[in-house]
DNA sequence: AGTGGGTTTGAATCGAGGG
DNA sequence: ACCCTCGATTCAAACCCAC
């Protein structure tokens, strides 16, 4: 029995199988010319990065502006050192799987904010969170959102995260851009940074948008099964807990000062790409950072795109992900849904003699008998129809699934009519091979 | 040691005195009118409500349109039965220490649900819910909040409720308006509706934003100390878990209908009321529907104003609170908090004659010595300043709280000077009564 | 674009039964 | 009288897809 308190505090149980294990990353020097060649867009491409002797291991935007050239492909998982807006626009259309985006949130940090020891928190008060006012933070919204939904595929989907200074602001425009959105989502953090004034609520978590390319956009992807099956048979649910990234994870110089400093935890990449993305698709990160979801796409068997403007975090991003070590392909490789079995029609069965004209069907608590026609439709007295049609009608439902309803006797016990549809599907996998 | 884990269900601990055993309403039935009377704008009126033969128990809206004449003062503990614009506009401006706005969400559903069984989502398919369009949601929104902020005094707050479909916008537009935003906060649903088609994540939390009337706005009411106390001496976290609002809670009609389609639990408006208002504090909730707002602060000892259009709704609001027992007021009653004691000048101290001039103040460790000067201040060498000031000089620090870190000599023992302070309150609170 | 196949929960509550 | 477990019942701010 589940109880509820409603002491805010974190404390959830159970874990996500691949997640809770990729904390720390590999000290093992890796090109990543190396990882295995994947997913459209690379054809003909080498998916090594280039090495400028600037000492930025990294592709540079050769020039900037209006004529800049298309590339050919995609830049497959390399890192682009340049503006996020010009180099999405010489990306080719409808050309990537998944976006992931880490804007700047827009802080407007006024004063700088001391601990009650004195010490100063080291918060954001870097350039790029700077902007003069909502409408100019929401033009840049605008110019980026519109630019990454160019990029995507009809049926790829986008997530977006940031915090109450910014997300509403994101949210809004992606809806009025035409993006639909699937769910938000938050990121409970298990170690936030106190509230150390006491005038508001600790600040514990971070939203991120989930969003399909257009209301129409049904076919995205997203890993039921999976997700369920790693959550301890549990619906996924909106609200996640992951602790901030610290310790061995988060990088930092030489004098021991964080890299970035809003670099997200891995684990929150491995999850949304486990969730939204099959294993090598493309994954583009406009705000690429530190890396953190190249590194996670790489360790998941993913491609990805990043565009960064900093030198400093892209040459940081590089060493990270270079010394990722992926995930050995069958901890990554799908697992078939029942969703992606091809379709095996009632009268197949009957072809294939595994049931007979004339035998006789019933429901598991035998109130209900249908008999089986010679062309796949079953029968109660006059009326006839599919399996799902006159199992629906015998319960008096709207619909029914015949397969799991309908049982067929063999030897003497009763058995679902499902089972002879995985016998059919076991013998069309082997004919395949 | 706290651990996280990454299983996305909830399971929290603890509770929060009084919000756990509102669950259940008393059946004795009770009149507004015996609420003691509360607070400011009230003076002169009858805190009673009109009863009209009709069976609608509330205060109906005499007339429309901009004709309508202002009211003298806040129609306090009443359910104006009325358009929520045409009513905002009639309140004094300035007179509400607190708003809970629980607005349409606009969720834009096309098709029926049915779940694995067959039978039918109830889902919410209200006229009220309905809007055109995004646009013709956003021009609702910038009325309502527009209307609201007249009406709140210049230290009020605001919360809002919505999800995905209609946060956002609220968000941006509440934004626009000059609220501040101070924290988002997620309520987490312990039971919330499954995802039936597997299609996306379960939607298991809710969002509310709470906002300042403008960002220069710094005296509003956050009860900082009562919200640690309550949740184990731990700062209250933005992500909140309840339960969804099911069985004896949840208002059914005669024939076991629920009688609003999405009645929030008494417990999440306990939670508000506690962290953002006093005692005797007037809460407006412009969407009342059925009542929570109005049950919780009848509880806690606050008062209310509430604006709902549709007649159902508000009578059975009015029934719901009606039998709502106040808690005794020594268990609403404010604990003092550290902020709101009574400031006590260090040169009190020496004129009280608890410590004289020329005394010596040493801080813990004996590093540093002062002097206590006759004037307030306190000396180290030729330096003079306030206890504050030489503390964090002494310590080269930017700042220091000089009551907690000087002590003085009594009984041979050091001890802070803040035993003195505390001693002065205490005299003082004795005088006052 | 309409038709129809076939896929899709989980928490809270309450009563029965065992100890 | 009480504690526990088990299972049935209830009910919850909407979510399909291929042919």
């Amino acid at each position: 029995m589940q109880k509820w308190h409603s002491r805010s505090q974190p404390s959830d149980t159970g874990c996500l199988p691949g997640a809770a294990k990729v904390g720390r990353v590999s000290s093992v020097a890796y090109r990543l010319s190396n990882m295995r060649s994947q997913s459209a867009g690379a054809a003909g491409r080498k998916s090594q990065i280039k090495v400028l002797r600037t000492g930025i291991s990294a592709v540079r935007s050769v020039a900037s502006g209006a004529s800049a050239p298309a590339r050919q492909g995609l830049p497959l998982n390399e890192i682009i050192v340049g503006d996020c807006l010009e180099e999405l626009a010489r990306l080719p259309e409808e050309s990537v799987d998944l976006v992931f985006a880490d804007p700047p949130y827009n802080l407007q940090l006024e004063n700088s904010l001391s601990r009650p020891d004195q010490s100063l928190v080291d918060g954001v008060d870097d350039d790029w969170d700077k902007f003069a006012n909502f409408s100019a933070y929401d033009r840049f919204t605008r110019d980026w959102l519109a630019a990454v939904r160019r990029v995507m595929k009809p049926d790829a989907t986008l997530f977006v995260i940031g915090s109450y200074h910014n997300i509403f602001r994101v949210g809004a425009i992606l809806q009025d851009q035409g993006y639909w959105i699937l769910n938000d989502i938050v990121w409970r953090k298990s170690n936030p940074m106190p509230n150390f004034r006491g005038r508001r609520f600790t600040n514990a978590h971070e939203t991120l948008i989930w969003a399909a390319k257009s209301a129409g956009a049904k076919n995205y992807r997203f890993n039921y099964e999976l997700l369920k099956a790693g959550n301890e048979d549990c619906q996924m649910r909106s609200d996640w807990l992951f602790p901030i990234c610290t310790g061995a994870e988060r990088l930092k110089d030489a004098a021991g000062r964080k890299t970035h400093p809003t670099q997200k935890p891995e684990a929150l990449l491995v999850r949304v790409l486990l969730a939204a993305s099959a294993p090598g698709a493309v994954v583009l990160d406009p705000f690429f950072g530190t890396g953190t979801t190249g590194a996670a796409a790489k360790r998941l068997g993913r491609g990805f795109v990043g565009i960064e403007r900093d030198e400093t975090y892209a040459a940081a991003a590089l060493a990270r992900i270079n010394a990722v070590e992926p995930l050995p392909e069958s901890a990554v490789a799908e697992a078939p849904s029942k969703r992606s079995e091809p379709r095996i029609p009632f009268s197949a069965v009957i072809e294939a003699g595994l049931i007979r004209p004339g035998d006789i069907l019933a429901d598991e608590k035998k109130r209900h008998f249908a008999v089986v026609r010679a062309d796949g439709a079953i029968s109660i007295g006059a009326v006839a129809g599919s399996i799902h049609k006159i199992g629906a009608l015998a319960q008096g439902l709207p619909a029914c699934n015949g397969w799991t309803f309908w049982q067929f006797q063999r030897g003497g016990e009763y058995e679902p009519i499902d089972a002879l549809r995985s016998l059919m599907r076991a013998s069309l996998r082997e004919a395949a091979e």
